[in-house]
DNA sequence: ATATAACTATTGGTATCCCAATCATTTGTA
DNA sequence: TACAAATGATTGGGATACCAATAGTTATAT
């Protein structure tokens, strides 16, 4: 029978890598803010964009549309976005932060710079550049497949 | 208020192109082998090493022991894997392969290089083996704060 | 030798995540 | 204009995932 040593190739190497990130951030989230792993992600995106649409958001963050669903229910309860309707277009919902979470966003990116600091620990800006790219191209790739492309 | 955009990260990447890859493989392996995704990388890992504890089995594909269990329990059900008591210590569940998921390895490696063919795409191995190298030590600095390092 | 500590698997609770199907709305077309 | 196709949000079903707490077993300490 054949063997294939898939954790020493670069692409589980990826899903390890990413799986160690999430929970140190995570932790930290949690810990000092009481936000779970998708809602950092939400309230960064729209501090940078605010009023996506559900899609929009959902293509941000790279979750299917009703993964979504009922992560905004529950931040719509704990009342850190709010779900507004768009009079353009009635089929979509217009997402906005709320002061309660504009409140923590100087926080969360706090943390992100100091997970950034420990795990880039001994890198130099060239490899994480350099790093990026092959991964994008990856992305990419991959993506071409699934027909998942994000255009921007 | 301040601004960050996670997006053009290298974490941000990271976890991004491991949900890509992650679908890319998933898609494929359910729709040729109707195996889920955790399902695949455990008929691999105990196509090197058969025999494993639910323990050590966990660390390899790097998840939780507790996640491991309903898996285990499916898996054990579609007859897949088969729990044997350790004589030697019986708090450990020895795990091993059965004819049925030895019958399918040789697939599951075949769509694996199909999935890294179309990924790799215009990438040369020198470039997938620097990203490789680079995001090993950006788990290991990871771990190190998490405290799930694994020692091999 | 016995009490205590450490360890493995399990359970319960919560949070993501996807796909397929559905409803309401809007767009495209005949 | 009317009717079909496309789109955005939702629901239901199945699968991962973590943490905290527990039961059973083994190791370690006095």
């Amino acid at each position: 029978m054949r063997k294939l040593d898939v954790a020493n190739s670069l692409g589980m190497q990826v899903i390890l890598t990413s799986k160690s990130l999430e929970r140190l951030a995570e932790v930290e989230m949690k810990n000092r803010l009481s936000l779970t792993g998708s809602q950092w992600k939400i309230i960064l995106a729209l501090n940078l964009s605010d009023g996506l649409s559900q899609k929009e958001l959902a293509e941000k963050i790279y979750v299917d549309g009703s993964t979504l669903v009922p992560i905004m229910d529950k931040m719509e309860r704990e009342e850190l976005v709010e779900r507004r309707p768009d009079p353009k277009d009635r089929r979509n919902n217009r997402i906005f932060l709320t002061k309660k979470s504009e409140s923590v966003v100087d926080s969360i990116i706090e943390i992100i710079l100091q997970v950034r600091k420990l795990a880039y620990k001994g890198l130099s800006q060239e490899e994480l550049e350099s790093a990026r790219a092959i991964l994008k191209k990856i992305m990419d790739n991959a993506d071409s497949v699934t027909n998942k492309v994000k255009l921007d």
